[in-house]
DNA sequence: CCTATTAATTCAACTAACTTGAATATTCAA
DNA sequence: TTGAATATTCAAGTTAGTTGAATTAATAGG
C-alpha cells in the first residue's frame, strides 16, 4: 500500500496568498476565540482591512459565527468571532481488518455521528465499500446543507509498503499490494482524503479537541495492534520520507531481550502493548476477547495483568526518556485502545529517567499525560487530521 | 542560555509572496541547475512571466548568473540559469569551549575563508569578541564588494537551557547562564544569526554540500563532544519544542549498562562517542592530545581503540535501528570529529536490525553512510544553516 | 453631564505582484 | 523553405493587500 505523495515547493499568487490568510485567520481563530478583528490582525501581521474582509468571506461560507460584542475599557467594542462549529464538518474513518470505524466531527471538534462496520475481509474492493457506507450514514445521521464536507481522514494501521517489520502485527491488511490508498478512497468518498496511521491521527486529536490543544511540539504513543508514535513538531505533523515515521513499537529497547514477530529482539512491543498483555495474560490462561476484558481484569486485580504492567514500567519509561531526548516536546502523551484507569497505571508506574532534556525549571506540562479521547481516538483523529489541515496554514502543496 | 524563538503564524501579502516566491526559485534553481525559465515556472507553479520578472531580479541581485542556453529539441533553446557563488556568501562560527572556528562559505557552498580563535574563557564577552574577530577576518580576507552577507550560523554545543542532562558532557560553557545567544551574536557580528547545536548543523552542512544533497528527510549522527543527532525532515530543520532535539547521546541503549555522567545508566554516549573512545584508551593507559591521535591510533591498530570500536559497533547498531523506526528517513549519516577511516570501521561493523522500516524493496540510498563534510563541519554547517534558510521557502516567521 | 480620548471598524484610493493572451524569437522536422 | 514547437517578452487585466481618512462607540476626566 502506497501513501505518501511527495511534497513539491510552489510558489505564491494572490489567489493562494488568500487561502494562506483564511488559514491564518482560522488558526488564530481557534486558538483564541472568541476573538476580534483588530486583535487578529496584530497576531496575523495583516492589515485591519484584510482581516475584516477575510472575516466577513469566512462568516458568509459560514466558518466562523459572530459572538457578540467585548466591552474592554475605551474605545468602540470589538466584534468578537468564534468557529462555527455548524459551517463545516470532517469525516474520520479507522480501518481496522475486522471492522471500520466511521466519524463525522465538526469544525470545533464536536463529534455529531459515530458508527461501525463489520468487515468480512480487508480486501481494497471492501474497504472502498465500507467506506462509502459510512459516507452515507454520516449524511443520513447529518445532513450537510449549508455545511460543507471538509474530506476525509482514513487511518490505516502501519507500516506502509513493504517494509522489514510488516507482517509483524497482526494489524496489517491483506491483498493491499502497490494500491494507492488515497486515490481509492478519494474516489469511493468523493472529497479530499487524507491517509495516516493511527498514532498520527490520535495525536492531531489530541490537538483538535484534547490535552494536546494549545501544544505545538509533542509526542502520542499509541496503544493499538502494536505500539505506535505520533509526532507534531512546531505544528506539523511528521511522517518520514515513506510515511512510515513513528514505528516505536519495534525500536529495541533491551538488547537480546524477548524475541519479536519481527525478527529483533527486545522490542518494546514486546513489553509495553496490547500483544505482550495479550502474550502474558494467554500464558495464565486467559485469552482476551474483548476490549472490556482488560478493564475487568484490572478492576479485578488480576494477578496476570498486573505482572504484565510492572513489566511494562521500565521499557516504557525508557522509550520515553528516549523520545524525550531525540524530539524534546512538550509533553508526551499515552493514549489508545487501553482503558484509562490502565493507562493512568501505567503512568503512575513509570520511573522516568533524570537524564533527559525534558527534566528542566518551570516545566509548564507533566512530563507524561494520558490522551483525552478514549478508544474512538483514531477515528475521531482522521477526522482532525482533516481539521487541522484546514486550520494550520502551509504552503508546500501536494503533488 | 537561550536560543529558541517561537514561531508565529503571519498571513501573507504581496511583498512576503514575492519573498517566498523567489526562494522557491533558488530552491528549485539549486536542485535543478543549470536551468531554464521556463522550466522552473512548470515546477513552481507559478506563470512563466512570474517567474522571469523574478529572475531577473535574482541576476540583479547576483543571487543567480545566465549559464548558457540548453538546445534540446524544438523550440528557442531555453536560457539556463545557476547559481551565482559570488553573488553571496554566509559565515559560519562553531564555538567550543577551547576555541572557535569561522567558515565563510558562498551560495553555492564553496568554502571561501576558513579560521581559528583560541579562547582563554567561554564567557559571553568572550565569545562575542572572538566572533567579531572571525567576522573582520573574513571581510579582509574576501572583501564583499558586490556580494551580501546573508548571515551568520553560530553553532554552539547543546543542550541549551539549563536541563537534566546539561554539565554531563565537558562540552557546556560557562557563564552563560540565562544570555540570549541569538541577540548577542547578532550585536556583534551585525547580522541575522541563527544558533543550532553542531548535530544539526552538520546534518544541513551535507545537504548544502554533501551526501544528503538532493534529501529531503534524513539523519546526521554527530560525533563532537559527545554525540548528536541532526535531523532533517521534508527538509526541515527539526530543533524540539526548547532547541534540544536530537540529544541522542543520553538516550538509554542498554538499561542497567554503563553508568554515565547525566546520571542515567546505559547511555549510548557510553559506548559510541569521542569520550568513550577517550575512557577506553585511559584505561589502557593512553591519553588523547590532538584530534589526529584517534587517526594514529587506528591506523597502528591499537588494541584499545579496537576494543572500543568493537563495543561501539552494537549499541550504535541499536541507536540506527531506533532512529529509522522512528523518523523513517531516507538514510543516516555518521560524521563529526572523527577521523574517516574510523567512522567508515564503525559503519563498517554495524549489524542493522531487520525488524526497521528501513528493510524495503528498492532502497535507493544505502541504509548509513557517512558524511563528506568532515571535521570542519561544523562551521561550514553553521553558514550552510543561514544558506538553507535563503534557499527553502517558509511562511511562518519568528517572533 | 459633557467632551476629549481611545479603539475598532469601514470606506475609498492606491499598489504590488501575479495571470493571461498576444507577439516575437529561435530551433527542428518535413 | 515552411510550419510546428518551445521559450521569452510585452501589455493589459485581476486579485488581494495596504494606507489614510472617516465613522462609530465606548471610557475618563473635568
Amino acid at each position: 500500500m502506497k501513501i505518501t505523495s511527495p511534497r513539491r515547493i510552489v510558489g505564491s499568487n494572490a489567489e493562494r496568498t488568500r487561502l494562506h490568510n483564511r488559514q491564518v485567520v482560522l488558526g488564530h481563530v481557534s486558538e483564541q476565540q472568541p476573538v476580534g478583528r483588530a486583535e487578529l490582525a496584530r497576531i496575523s501581521g495583516l492589515s485591519t482591512q484584510a482581516v475584516s474582509n477575510i472575516i466577513a468571506e469566512l462568516v458568509e461560507d459560514g466558518f466562523l459565527a459572530e459572538a457578540g460584542r467585548q466591552v474592554a475599557g475605551r474605545g468602540l467594542p470589538a466584534l468578537q468571532y468564534r468557529l462555527n462549529g455548524h459551517g463545516a464538518a470532517a469525516l474520520g474513518i479507522e480501518v481496522r481488518p475486522d471492522a471500520m470505524f466511521g466519524a463525522l466531527v465538526d469544525l470545533e471538534g464536536e463529534t455529531l455521528f459515530t458508527t461501525r462496520i463489520a468487515l468480512t475481509d480487508s480486501a481494497p474492493a471492501s474497504v472502498a465499500a465500507a467506506a462509502r457506507e459510512i459516507r452515507a450514514g454520516a449524511l443520513v445521521a447529518r445532513p450537510m446543507k449549508n455545511q460543507r464536507l471538509l474530506g476525509a481522514g482514513v487511518v490505516m494501521p502501519g507500516p506502509f509498503g513493504n517494509v522489514g517489520i510488516s507482517g509483524a502485527g497482526q494489524s496489517a491488511l491483506q491483498g493491499w499490494g502497490e494500491t494507492d490508498a488515497t486515490a481509492l478512497f478519494e474516489e469511493a468518498l468523493e472529497t479530499a482524503v487524507i491517509v495516516e496511521n493511527d498514532a498520527t491521527a490520535a495525536a492531531v486529536a489530541e490537538r483538535v479537541r484534547g490535552v494536546a490543544s494549545g501544544l505545538r511540539t509533542y509526542c502520542f504513543i499509541y496503544f493499538g495492534a502494536g505500539l505506535g508514535l505520533g509526532m507534531v513538531a512546531d505544528g506539523e505533523v511528521q511522517r518520514g520520507a515513506f510515511g512510515n515515521a513513528g514505528e516505536i513499537g519495534h525500536v529495541v529497547v533491551t538488547p537480546g531481550g524477548r524475541q519479536c514477530a519481527c525478527g529483533n529482539r527486545g522490542c518494546l512491543e514486546t513489553y509495553a502493548s496490547r500483544i505482550a498483555a495479550r502474550t502474558e495474560l494467554a500464558a495464565a490462561g486467559i485469552e482476551l476477547a474483548s476490549a472490556s476484558d482488560i478493564e475487568r481484569l484490572y478492576h479485578e486485580n488480576n494477578p496476570a495483568l498486573m505482572a504484565w504492567l510492572d513489566a511494562a514500567a521500565a521499557p516504557l519509561s525508557q522509550a520515553i526518556g528516549m523520545i524525550e531526548n531525540l524530539f524534546d516536546p512538550e509533553t508526551v502523551i499515552l493514549g489508545g485502545a487501553m482503558p484509562n484507569a490502565v493507562l493512568d497505571h501505567l503512568i503512575g508506574g513509570l520511573s522516568l529517567a533524570g537524564g533527559s532534556v525534558a527534566v528542566r525549571p518551570g516545566r509548564k506540562t507533566p512530563r507524561v499525560m494520558r490522551g483525552a479521547c478514549g478508544r474512538l481516538t483514531a477515528a475521531l483523529g482522521g477526522a482532525a487530521l482533516v481539521i487541522h489541515d484546514t486550520i494550520t496554514p502551509r504552503i508546500a502543496a501536494k503533488t
